[in-house]
DNA sequence: CTCTTAAATCAATTATACTTGATCTTATCA
DNA sequence: TGATAAGATCAAGTATAATTGATTTAAGAG
């Protein structure tokens, strides 16, 4: 028989899961290169992000799908291309102002 | 020879670094867990911790060590004794004041 | 239907990170 | 000084994550 937690441990236990794999897809400065082209750029297709990102396509892909997965950026498909974007709702949920600012341009 | 970048992008690629050591930190729910208790609870040695968050010595002393590494706790030595405590500053200038509330009680 | 292009997925390899138990270091106290 | 207790470190094993190149899927265009 399992043990039962209380409730606030249970809610907490399920909060650092939760946060667990928003910042795993956040601790990779690949990926934080990747949101702080999204951002400047706003919505970009994949064919146009691998010149810029300089990465091989199907890496390009495994990573927007961990930030994807996270719920860090979004996806949206117009006939073969797909576009993604940052999450702005999301992100500013988890981090500071301070440093959302990292994923805004300069003149912003 | 190397190829020299711009000063903007260099200045971007030592803040992924730097973030990605942060993020990598607290990937992780049990250093969330740890981080919880020690804004719980305040200053507090790993002796006490110990007991608390459920492992090993050694293996805390590890999850300590990276949080300490990237900034987010702060290390007293008190004879034999190492007290960590949140670095309350840093955490707030990573992280959203939402999310600052996992890290505090329910009644403050 | 066939060809092309975009992008996702797969399988195999390589690289990191975590866990474990033992050992080492240092401070304190008898 | 010798014993003890706290905590850091180490080495070996295990588990995850990232990289690579090839393959697959699916949407046009002709």
């Amino acid at each position: 028989m399992l043990k039962e937690l209380p409730l606030i441990e249970t809610q907490l236990e399920a909060s650092f899961e939760k946060y667990e794999k928003k910042f795993k897809a956040l601790a990779d400065k690949k990926r934080l290169q990747i949101m702080n082209i999204l951002t400047e750029q706003g919505s970009t297709c994949v064919c146009d992000l691998v010149p810029i990102v300089g990465m091989p396509q199907s890496k390009l892909s495994y990573h927007l799908k961990i930030l994807l997965d996270a719920d860090i950026i979004i996806k949206e498909t117009k006939g073969t291309w797909s576009y993604y974007e940052i999450n702005m709702k999301e992100v500013n949920h988890i981090l500071s102002e301070e440093l959302c600012c990292l994923f805004k341009p300069a003149n912003s």
